[in-house]
DNA sequence: TTGATATTTCCATAATCATCGAATCATGGA
DNA sequence: TCCATGATTCGATGATTATGGAAATATCAA
């Protein structure tokens, strides 16, 4: 994962709004939540929680897709994931943020890097 | 850490210049970087420089001393520790998207480090 | 086709953020 | 004290982001 994605994807998290609808759509699972119902639990109004389901969508963070009526999101762990480990190598010094710094032998303060 | 920190943790970490800033003073490691040293290695004006970094402290990712003269950054192991962990927990469904999910089965702590 | 539902797009407005030169502050040495 | 250095604050400007009502788009059911 790239600076640029790593930037839209912090980005896009880094909102109150967002932040709590992508927490919803993490806790639903892959079933993912209609944007319906994630503007009713966030009370927010439709139009904004479909703008910043877009920058979601746009971050890739989450996917959509349709089904009947409704459209769908749903977390995309995969993305997620990559933001974490671009986080835990680049901004944790090596290993040492992740929440279990017990199983990797920690490799100190990095030494090199671009 | 809750919600409200989080948001201003990513929202600092969100940006080109202070993400590279954040990552250069992880590299460097609890000896930090003098602000000039930042903002040179970036190619940045001293005076928004001054402002990101400014960003970063409110944010409580970087702790900042004055030795002489210069004022040196050093990136806040603990603070990065806390926002991993309030991501894994939250925005991952448990632990699946630590990078090693091979370890340790990841237990979830990382409530008080700071 | 008509109507109801679920969402998005459009638009204007307000608010926040980024940039950077100039001015200012803090420190240390001559 | 005077000067040079390292850094921050100020202030103006332009850019991006958030908000939410109204209108438009899709889907389904009668």
């Amino acid at each position: 994962m790239e600076a640029t994605a790593v930037i839209k994807a912090l980005g896009a998290l880094a909102q109150e709004h967002r932040l709590a609808a992508f927490r919803l759509l993490v806790q639903a699972g892959p079933e993912g939540l209609p944007a319906g119902a994630l503007a009713e639990a966030l009370g927010v109004p439709a139009s904004s929680m479909s703008f910043h389901l877009a920058q979601l969508a746009h971050a890739g963070l989450v996917l959509q897709r349709r089904q009947s009526r409704s459209i769908i999101y749903s977390a995309d762990y995969g993305a997620m994931n990559l933001l974490m480990g671009y986080l835990t190598e680049n901004c944790c010094g090596g290993a040492s943020c992740a929440p279990d710094a017990a199983c990797p032998p920690a490799l100190s303060p990095a030494k090199d890097v671009a």
